[in-house]
DNA sequence: AATTTTATATATCAATTTGATACATACCTA
DNA sequence: TAGGTATGTATCAAATTGATATATAAAATT
């Protein structure tokens, strides 16, 4: 009986710890503030939460809203804090990368240099994008001061996110202007 | 029944398309070349090769060799290349993101900051081995020189990853001094 | 000289995870 | 009034992983 990884267990604990949520505060707050950093289905979340439950690592309460379906909000029971702790220790272990963008550019020898150029516009359009979000987080943070270490390590987060996209809007910059050099 | 994806064909596809591979040479490109790009497990490789005979996406040769078990060695056929040609000209979308650091850093809030920092320096010992990887690829990349597009994408594509990792070590650099100032 | 480790190679499969969809309520808008 | 969007929970086939099994031979270690 070989025992088998599962983090979305440990990340849907370690969102409980910050604060009781439902499934989809789960879905939604990955989405939203976590969308470069990890991604969960509805097909995962859901299951995993009533595991939870049997296991004794959350407990559940149904709350009635006016206008809106009911919520199942979930909270960490100190069995389940005791789990997060433990992978929390645990030391960091390399895992699946998968980039699409990469990939279809290192297989895009056979299109024109235009072509990768503009398939590269439209890529670095995203991570324009993508970069005022961070910009304006970490900046909010900035102001609003940063008082314990839940809000250091949310900002070094944030920084990440904006220093990685900054360096690929960079690099994105001189690729396209490198594609199209390279075309003479 | 609805159409699910399947990203792993294409990338094999791809793979197929640079140069004929069997499954042990595919896993280990990607673990030696594209470690940061893309994972793939023997579980998914095998079973898609075979997907790919029965398709006719690729064709199989058994090659013998001296003091080493038998090779198969999988060539793409046209009609492999023409859906791998499809999937290209398909736009970049958006799939799951998974940064276990990130996750367990953010989390981390009840550990206390030197424990932090000490995480983030382990991490950073992990990012500056790569980035020597990236810079002596790229360099030997410069000096060989770029004749084709081919080469052109795989020096644009070992540039990202040089350019990210060093971005994450200044990052990683930056916020374990943070740590360790906001601990006074 | 015998043993262990490492590298080459294919293969399988339970457990994990995704992507799509179903269902229900209520608001907004064209 | 029909369609789109947001809030919610739920399910499941298909995709993917992580671990392991099997086999041969070179290299390193005891």
């Amino acid at each position: 009986m070989p025992r088998r990884k599962n983090q979305s267990r440990y990340v849907l604990l370690g969102l409980l710890d910050m604060r009781p949520m439902s499934g989809y505060d789960i879905k939604k707050i990955l989405e939203f503030s976590f969308s470069d950093i990890w991604s969960e289905s509805y097909g995962n979340i859901y299951p995993t939460l009533k595991a939870f439950l049997k296991d004794g690592l959350a407990e559940e309460k149904r709350v009635h809203q006016e206008g809106k379906p009911d919520r199942i909000v979930y909270s960490i029971t100190p069995k389940g804090k005791k789990e997060l702790t433990a992978w929390l220790k645990k030391p960091y272990e390399k895992r699946r990368v998968r980039d699409e963008f990469l990939m279809k550019l290192l297989f895009g020898y056979s299109l024109s240099r235009e072509d990768n150029a503009r398939l590269m516009e439209s890529y670095l359009t995203l991570l324009r994008e993508r970069v005022i979000w961070y910009r304006e987080s970490t900046e909010a943070l900035e102001k609003q001061g940063i008082t314990d270490q839940k809000d250091l390590l949310e900002y070094l987060a944030l920084l990440q996110g904006k220093m990685v996209q900054e360096a690929k809007i960079r690099w994105c910059e001189k690729s396209i202007s490198m594609l199209r050099e390279f075309g003479q």
